[in-house]
DNA sequence: ACCATAATGTTGTGAGACATAACAATCAAG
DNA sequence: CTTGATTGTTATGTCTCACAACATTATGGT
């Protein structure tokens, strides 16, 4: 039942709308996917990948949070987590502490240098949202942060 | 200079906001994230992912589009193009044609299989997106793809 | 016409993200 | 105390993606 006129003679001259393109969820592929291209050389330097800066800033605002808890809130399984605690211990920025009331938790802390660490990755990522966003006004940000909030809660 | 106000003498009794949560990008993510979990047991009886739907709504919209310009329009580098073309034409959901002005390129074109499934996909992806956008009104979703469109463009 | 450079499709390869299953230690509930 | 659930961990496999290299063909300069 698909009122579609027949185009097969019309000249492609310019860009002609796919379906995709007026779907959220593809244009949130591509947003996100632009993103990241320009968040990940940013954050190159400091030696981080976005989902550590995740886990950190999880972390600081979170203070003596479980693995499971931190893997819950950034919505990676437990598994996965592991070898990333791994790295963020071996490189002193969180220290792993047994839980007082469940000897099978850890709890997680910022180091010193991890609080430092997060700092200058969060004005390196301000930069880069700033560099993103440069065509949004702050109303146009502020809106956008809600109603990309809405989307992503359950 | 950052106006950021001290906040680590707040009580963190609920659940206190991380630095990445007020972060585009991050909540880009995690929408991002959420809108494939719910996306991907959609497509499945149909044999498909997200990444040959679109393809296939690009070459709907472009037909004889050689694969170099599909490639640039979906942000797939050409060399990871070609299983996914593979794929479509070994289900015969599309044919690659010589283009007679190129004899290095492939034009694309949909078979009447692709374009009957493609009509599928659309109508359970048309439900899919009225799923998880329920909590917006008609204003907010045209708004956000508008600033989602902002965000994705070069 | 000739040559250097670029573009297109292709193959191969490796890194990274992610899901799943299984296990030991511990907790919680009956 | 015993059964089942939870936490951290290891191992494994799959999927996506980027990169390098190559043959074929176009393009542009001389």
């Amino acid at each position: 039942m698909a009122a579609k006129p027949n185009l097969a003679v019309a000249a492609p001259a310019e860009r002609p709308a796919s379906l995709v393109d007026g779907l959220v969820g593809y244009r949130l592929r591509r947003a996100h996917s632009r993103m990241m291209a320009d968040l990940l050389p940013v954050l190159t330097p400091l030696a981080l990948r976005p989902v550590l800066v995740a886990m950190l800033s999880v972390i600081r605002a979170n203070p003596g949070i479980i693995q499971m808890g931190l893997g819950t809130e950034l919505g990676i399984q437990r598994a996965n987590l592991v070898p990333l605690i791994n790295e963020l211990t071996g490189r002193k920025l969180i220290e792993r502490r047994a839980d007082p009331r469940d000897r099978r938790a850890l709890t997680l802390h910022l180091t010193r240098e991890g609080e430092a660490l997060l700092d200058e990755a969060a004005a390196l990522i301000g930069d880069h949202e700033e560099r993103m966003l440069a065509k949004l006004s702050t109303a146009e940000r502020n809106k956008l942060l809600e109603l990309l909030g809405k989307v992503a809660v359950d």
